[in-house]
DNA sequence: TTCGCATAACTGGTATGGTAGAATACCATT
DNA sequence: AATGGTATTCTACCATACCAGTTATGCGAA
């Protein structure tokens, strides 16, 4: 791999071509049930069939890829266990860095967010797009001003399986203005300091995600497992 | 690999090596800071490297060993911050399956948990070995009979990297009688189905742990990290 | 003795060839 | 036409060789 590494960090082919079978998994450019196979993706990218190897290792791990010795290796569908089990578990955290947001919780916290907040009226006029990074970015300022910094790691973990399921959905916009409704009503509570009214609005706010599911698994059933 | 696959299900030669490095990580028998490198192992095992190297890097991602390209690869010390996250994440996580099962929890469920108590409450006595296996137990009935059977699958994650940590702990046998103070007050909670009571019994079950990693972080200082 | 530099002995990353097992296509037999 | 067996063609897995960085070593100069 003769390509110029990008300067600073060393990212090795294996990474190269991890990174990139990633984005494809998740941006559904690879539909479940495509079959891949080494020596085919070698080629695409010009490598050999170790550092795709790896690449599908990797993959593996995160549950994108179904591979199986001796056999084809296929990109994996949606599971609504799988699914689901990941909103809980987004759920649970949220809930915990709520609560232990509440108990710290001052007016300077209280304004960052609502800045946080400004912005996300102003996306939602102007450029509808951005609202999604705004939403990650206020559930990671309230994760880091509530004192649990790495506990928004663990939720875009969640997020992202739940994220490649929710692409297949039209309404997405059209709930991004009772999303901000509940993020004032959240940012309201907190300010507040009353942790039950917050977890009550949590729990409603990442309800809301079922419908959409559900929705999906309807319309598209063919791309789910079992 | 010539040899006999125990039976049914094929294991390959990186799973074999993967099941062997993580059993000899976790129990420490291969201390942190210690250096591995894929030559060396695959002479140990008497495979080629490949295999190793597989195994490697799913073990690299478990965070139990770090390879970084052209250095040699070790074992992962501890990492206070990890294991308060590990901490944090199953206080979520068991929080909210309490939570829902309380909401669910009827006298046919209190009544298996029972069963597990008394079974616990033997062990203490005759084999105090077999208590950590029924602790586990107890916490997984829970999941199940309060309708969340797959976090016990988070919960063990976690537990995972904390109780690699607390092998180096003295004091735990003594803590058992504690515990099960803590299961039977949980139990107790549940039958009378009092969310408030069960979620402080839990944060402080869970906050057990605290004293003995503080303790471990101080009397082993030199198997963290960072 | 101590420092610096050259070199040898590592490291993990990549490329490639060969192998066993699983799926498929195909042909012969019924 | 339906079925059973066989040959071909996949698959991922493993072993080996080579490469490019990194680290350790040891020798020579100061």
């Amino acid at each position: 791999m003769d390509e110029i590494t990008s300067s600073f960090e060393r990212r090795t082919t294996a990474d190269v071509v991890f990174t990139q079978l990633h984005r494809e998994i998740a941006s559904l450019t690879l539909l479940p049930g495509t079959k891949l196979s080494e020596a085919e993706v070698a080629r695409r990218f010009g490598v050999s069939r170790q550092p795709v190897r790896e690449a599908f290792s990797r993959l593996g791990n995160l549950e994108l890829l179904l591979v199986r010795p001796q056999k084809a290796t296929v990109v994996r569908g949606f599971s609504l266990e799988r699914v689901e089990h990941a909103r809980f578990i987004r759920l649970a955290v949220e809930l915990e860095v709520i609560t232990q947001a509440c108990a710290i919780w001052d007016a300077a916290n209280a304004d960052i967010l609502q800045r946080n907040i400004e912005l996300q009226r102003q996306a939602l006029v102007a450029e509808p797009k951005q609202f999604h990074s705004l939403d990650f970015q206020f559930h990671k300022e309230i994760c880091e001003l509530g004192g649990c910094p790495r506990a928004i790691d663990a939720i875009a973990e969640c997020r992202q399986k739940i994220d490649r399921l929710c692409t297949l959905s039209l309404a997405r916009e059209s709930e991004a203005t009772t999303l901000l409704e509940d993020h004032i009503a959240l940012a309201d509570a907190l300010r507040a300091k009353s942790v039950e009214r917050a977890l009550a609005i949590t729990r409603q706010h990442l309800g809301r995600l079922d419908s959409t599911i559900e929705e999906i698994h309807l319309t598209h059933a063919d791309y789910f497992e079992s």
